[in-house]
DNA sequence: TGTACATCAGTGAACGCGCGTTCACTGATGTAC
DNA sequence: TGTACATCAGTGAACGCGCGTTCACTGATGTAC
């Protein structure tokens, strides 16, 4: 891939760009993935991203959404994880990865986080126009609320209590994240945030 | 106060400048308080406001100390609404009022909300220097932890609960509240939205 | 009561920065004949 | 197989913007004598 010599045409231009604004929201957060630092990490002029993007704000659109994979990969990683056998103490072993692994990425990959909800198309909204590949994939949203689907199929848990579920253990994930990323929590000591989140996520367990 | 020919010299030069940011951020949220945006609202110039802050920042924390304290009064007058008389149902209801506020505040003024988290000063972290005066009033979290502590000396919630509650309950209101105001679910019909909110405070409840 | 003077609280012009966006352009590529 | 030409994907210079911050300044105020 690496050659001496660029070619003029690049090829791979748009997807180059977007791993470049990663990375620049891996390191800095949204604010960092701005038009001009995002081409010269890429080795290209300023503009040649209008080729590909309308805009600065589609541009970060496109790096959000892989940001918001990323979120999704690692909650699936750790969902694969689970091992146990008996049915319930899986769907509660799963829902909990779950959890634990939104929290886990935020204070992984604060940058990444962030990116992910700075600018997300807005959920149940229809998609601006076709983009059906990646369409396809379960987002956190999705994940989360199979986990809780099956979690009522096995018993484990009342089906009436099943509707809204996912707002109450989507806001406490979230809500922790935010307090221990960029809130007021963000300085607590190590172990402290541990507690905290095992005691969080314990509150909703028992609460569903 | 309004006099036909501003005097020279001020004299609440400090106080007016925060108060200008605060309505900055109340139309369009912390990025909206900048220097030169909150002396022209002040009528100054733009660097009369090195007299009172020593930075950009400063100046963005005094304003979001005032927005957090706005949350604070929200709170505590919704609290002091609640009229109960038995000691558990109203230790329950005082609890309630203060999460319910919380969410209610995120959703009235986003803008004064996402600019007291914008750049909060570390909870637990010792203050800059003296600020007696307001470091005396009682922050939100001061008030969640009061009513917290209220529900167990009333017999409501089991003592060896207590320990980190405050963490797990702060989580899903902080997290209804950014999903609402500026993340993924900002979308969501008022129904919908409200009908969430009850149902993870709920949870939250009944894990407590 | 008057006055010199230090100090405080503003002003106005200017600097440099990085940004998004547009313009006219050039180099490379594919395709119809 | 060759060639003209439309189209695509880049370049480089420039514009205008608003920002934070600094500089030398001036007007107002308080205080020692």
């Amino acid at each position: 891939m690496q050659r001496t010599t660029r070619p003029y045409h690049h090829g791979q231009l748009r997807e180059a760009l977007v791993a470049a604004g990663f990375d620049l929201a891996r390191k800095s957060g949204p604010d960092a993935v701005v038009l001009r630092a995002v081409s010269r990490a890429t080795g290209v002029s300023h503009n040649a991203a209008y080729r590909h993007f309308v805009d600065h704000q589609d541009l970060l659109n496109a790096v959000a959404d892989r940001c918001m994979r990323e979120l999704a990969d690692l909650m699936q990683r750790r969902v694969a994880e689970v091992r146990v056998r008996d049915a319930q103490r899986r769907a509660r072993a799963e829902v909990r990865a779950i959890g634990r692994a939104y929290v886990e990425f935020a204070l992984a990959e604060p940058g990444l986080f962030r990116t992910a909800f700075a600018c997300v198309p807005v959920e149940g909204d229809d998609l601006p126009v076709d983009r059906p590949p990646e369409a396809a994939q379960p987002g956190p949203y999705e994940l989360l609320s199979g986990a809780l689907d099956r979690a009522v199929e096995v018993g484990l848990m009342a089906a009436e209590r099943r509707p809204g579920a996912e707002y109450a253990a989507w806001s406490v994930v979230h809500g922790l994240s935010m307090l221990f990323v960029e809130g007021p929590l963000r300085a607590l000591p190590a172990a402290e945030r541990e507690h905290a989140i095992d005691i969080a996520l314990d509150v909703v367990a028992r609460g569903l």
